[in-house]
DNA sequence: AACGTTCATATGATCGTTCATATGGCGGTC
DNA sequence: GACCGCCATATGAACGATCATATGAACGTT
């Protein structure tokens, strides 16, 4: 407390760093220039030890085996950290097998109070943690919806997958698609499930048919190939795919291009998530790429209002995906021969957002 | 302190998480059965404050925009949580916008006492954030040659990226290429120098050209595309391509499809660091794979010398990567109608070990 | 001028550990 | 039997901050 080079007390100081509206200007300025002169920082550790708070968030690593989050780990990460640390919170990761191996991780960082709380990544069905969390007095936003019951008591932040399909259909069928495939995964999966009721829900809005276009399997670009090959050869096949994920939607291109097409002209396709491969492989994939640095933001500030106790209902936000458009949904060309409509101002903007760096 | 609940006092309870060996059997075995049934863990804030240290570890997340490192990030955080923590250890992460913001983030967590060392990522040429910690007293380990002088004063951990581009001139070499070209990124970059470097070291050991056969330039796809499109428009095109990464190597590979070719068929291309595109796109890219979960093992084995203060000379390690082969360095057929040269045993095992789940 | 109120700053206690050191018991040696 | 040394355990202090509370100064009111 060497900082009593100010000429006054410790608590003194404490108010300057804690409270500075108590200080009177000219005490507080001394105290701010004694701090900057001996570049002053409150030991963590034994301001943890008094408040019971350590200013550390935990998140679990998503696990790399999710084809889908392709770049969605390294964006969310990212944008966690920088949400974190503006907000004076630091960010502690670790990685775990399974649900149980990360509730005994919970557990372990709660009992040596290690951690103030924790973002909840990757939910699902029948997800033991939220419970485990809430019983347990743990504090924590989880990011994705409680796909298992309606009136959960914790806090979540999502993305609205739905409205995104929906979009994609939208799109679609502005480019003159009248059959839109939906690629998805087994029933069950909350994800999936989303995904398609905006595709099955835009359709009908739109009275395109759905009859006979819809299939699903497991997630992967194998499946997505399959998947495609079977509508494309049935008797009745659809001029457009939107998939669950990207990997379904690079299988559904390789459909097209077995059968001598190229995605885009013939036949379009859309994925989900816009993976770095999406704007790499050839042509580029539209798909729908989530607001993964809003939602890091909604959940570091929706996480400090719990932690503060103000929050006293819990929040729940859902925040629309926005669709990239490349090549392979074909708006650059009409599929007839006829000139393609002119895109809407909204359309040319989000093609000038495009990643930078990738190559059309 | 509930925990004398085992009826001895604190500092037993100390020595039983601490230095068990000093007690008792009985009394051992009291306080554990004590300890048990509370379900205590030390407060980590008490135990810091105490003893100086955080047991935490602090990495800053690699920046996203490097393009060559699609997956390696995420191997990397994977692989830096497991080790940490199976070593009594957490790690925080940050991320910071250059070497001048994640100076600044140093200097807070160590006013802070926040934690105990540092994993630095990305090391590269003219970088003062090594000096800076050193200067600073703070103890680290880094991720990356200290490209700019030889006899560093820190420990590190690196790939050896110049093994790594050699074998995949030996295994082209080996397929019957004799014109081997490498698409490297302008000189000046470490981990660009010392990949071109392995190339031209092998290539001049079984005498093969290298005259006409570099090119340099950004990296990236675009560049790929152009630097292979020149060379194999010259007078004594390459038949092969070893590139610096992954991104410089799909561009080699759009370059030869331009030309109506196959990538695999007719000329061979190898690139770097087994990214996810790596797997996905068609061919299937060779590329030299990093041995991250080694490389996080290590570093975090000799973060915790450093930090007990057993590590007297700083370490210095270098792993060799491992090639991936895949079909566009074209093992699969020969290039001149001749039946190929059987795979060599361990040829065999690093096709089987190539990535689950993907598309060959 | 005495009063109560508010604001700015100071004091002692406390958070939960581990450190340094003290104490007591036990066995072996002279 | 007294002494020494060693081992197991206990005691008080300290780590560096904040909390609860006390003190004193400044102010406006009657």
């Amino acid at each position: 407390m060497v900082a009593d080079r100010a000429g006054v007390s410790r608590q003194t100081v404490s108010n300057a760093v804690n409270a500075p509206h108590r200080l009177r200007p000219a005490t507080l300025a001394a105290v701010t220039s004694a701090i900057e002169q001996l570049g002053y920082r409150p030991n963590q550790a034994a301001r943890s030890l008094r408040t019971r708070a350590t200013r550390v968030i935990g998140c679990r690593l998503l696990p790399s085996a999710h084809n889908g989050t392709g770049g969605v780990l390294d964006r969310l990460l990212h944008a966690l950290c920088d949400s974190a640390r503006s907000n004076g919170y630091d960010l502690l990761t670790f990685s775990a097998e399974d649900d149980d191996d990360e509730i005994s991780i919970y557990d372990d960082l709660l009992r040596r109070h290690a951690i103030d709380g924790f973002i909840l990544t990757n939910t699902h069905h029948v997800d033991a943690r939220p419970d485990w969390l809430l019983a347990r007095g743990a504090l924590f936003v989880a990011f994705g919806r409680p796909w298992s019951r309606r009136g959960a008591k914790h806090s979540w932040v999502d993305v609205d997958g739905a409205r995104g399909t929906a979009e994609a259909v939208t799109h679609l069928a502005r480019l003159g698609h009248r059959r839109i495939a939906f690629l998805g995964v087994h029933e069950g999966s909350g994800v999936g499930d989303d995904r398609l009721a905006g595709w099955e829900r835009e359709a009908g809005r739109l009275r395109l048919a759905t009859n006979g276009l819809l299939a699903r399997a497991e997630d992967g670009i194998a499946s997505g190939r399959t998947l495609a090959a079977q509508l494309l050869e049935s008797a009745r096949p659809p001029t457009a795919f939107v998939c669950v994920s990207d990997a379904m939607a690079i299988g559904a291109m390789r459909a097209i291009e077995d059968r001598g097409w190229r995605p885009g002209h013939a036949v379009s396709v859309v994925g989900f998530d816009d993976s770095p491969v999406a704007s790499v492989i050839r042509p580029g994939l539209s798909s729908l790429r989530q607001p993964i640095e809003a939602v890091a933001n909604q959940l570091v500030e929706t996480l400090l209002a719990v932690l503060s106790g103000e929050q006293v209902r819990p929040a729940r936000l859902l925040l629309p995906p926005r669709l990239v458009v490349r090549v392979s949904s074909g708006e650059r060309e009409d599929r007839r021969g006829a000139p393609a409509a002119p895109a809407s101002p909204r359309m040319q903007a989000e093609v000038a957002t495009t990643r930078k760096g990738e190559v059309p």
